[in-house]
DNA sequence: CGAGTTTGACCGGCGC
DNA sequence: GCGCCGGTCAAACTCG
């Protein structure tokens, strides 16, 4: 249906903001971003731009590997999922449309509450039960009309601080919120990228 | 009353 | 081919 503006490009440098805590109160972000130039005027930064979107984690885990263990407190940490990445579900579609691939991007942030606010107002579509974590995973779909981003978020078992944020798409349209202090979190993030 | 959530069923890929 | 499992749908439900 759409083509969503292949955001998130990949250009060609990594960034990986890094900003050596200086503050560690966590769970304290009220904005995120994604949008990659749409219109962000972000002095800095350019959100998320600079990921690649082919290529996997080494990392023999399963699925998304997480790769900042913890050091020290690192709040939040970015990585690449591997492997899959589609669309599924095309139960009533007309077969004009191949498989469109769209990266995913996994975010680990340490929070005590799994909704991160991100500016961008999200439907739950759906949860569910997931292997080896006792937490389950809930599915959101952004409410913007032809925005087909969604993400998924789950929390570790094994460190229930931690929650994964699973970003797939780019949002298509500007932001709701504002997003005044999302430097403010990116300061505290770690961006990885093809490790 | 509309927008968002809950929840069980369903679909499809993949490994055995 | 079958069963498991992750992802999605959709009806019912809740909340503002």
């Amino acid at each position: 249906m759409e083509n969503y503006p292949t955001l998130f490009l990949a250009s060609s440098t990594v960034s990986s903001t890094m900003v050596n805590s200086n503050n560690n109160n966590t769970s304290s972000y009220s904005g995120l971003m994604f949008q990659g130039n749409n219109n962000n005027n972000n002095k800095g930064n350019n959100g998320f731009l600079g990921l690649m979107s082919e290529m996997e984690v080494p990392s023999g885990g399963g699925g998304l590997s997480i790769m900042n263990n913890n050091s020290n407190n690192n709040d939040m940490s970015m990585s690449k999922i591997s492997g899959q990445n589609e669309e599924k579900y095309s139960g009533k579609k007309k077969g004009s449309e191949k498989k469109i691939k769209k990266p995913r991007y996994a975010f680990q942030t340490r929070s005590q509450v799994d909704i991160l606010d991100d500016g961008y107002r999200w439907r739950k579509y759906g949860q569910k039960a997931v292997k080896n974590n006792k937490f389950p995973r809930s599915y959101y779909r952004c409410t913007h009309q032809g925005c087909n981003v969604k993400k998924q978020v789950q929390r570790l078992t094994k460190d229930e601080g931690v929650v994964v944020t699973t970003y797939e798409g780019m949002h298509s349209h500007p932001i709701e919120k504002s997003t005044d202090n999302f430097e403010h979190i990116l300061s505290q993030m770690q961006i990885y990228t093809s490790y």
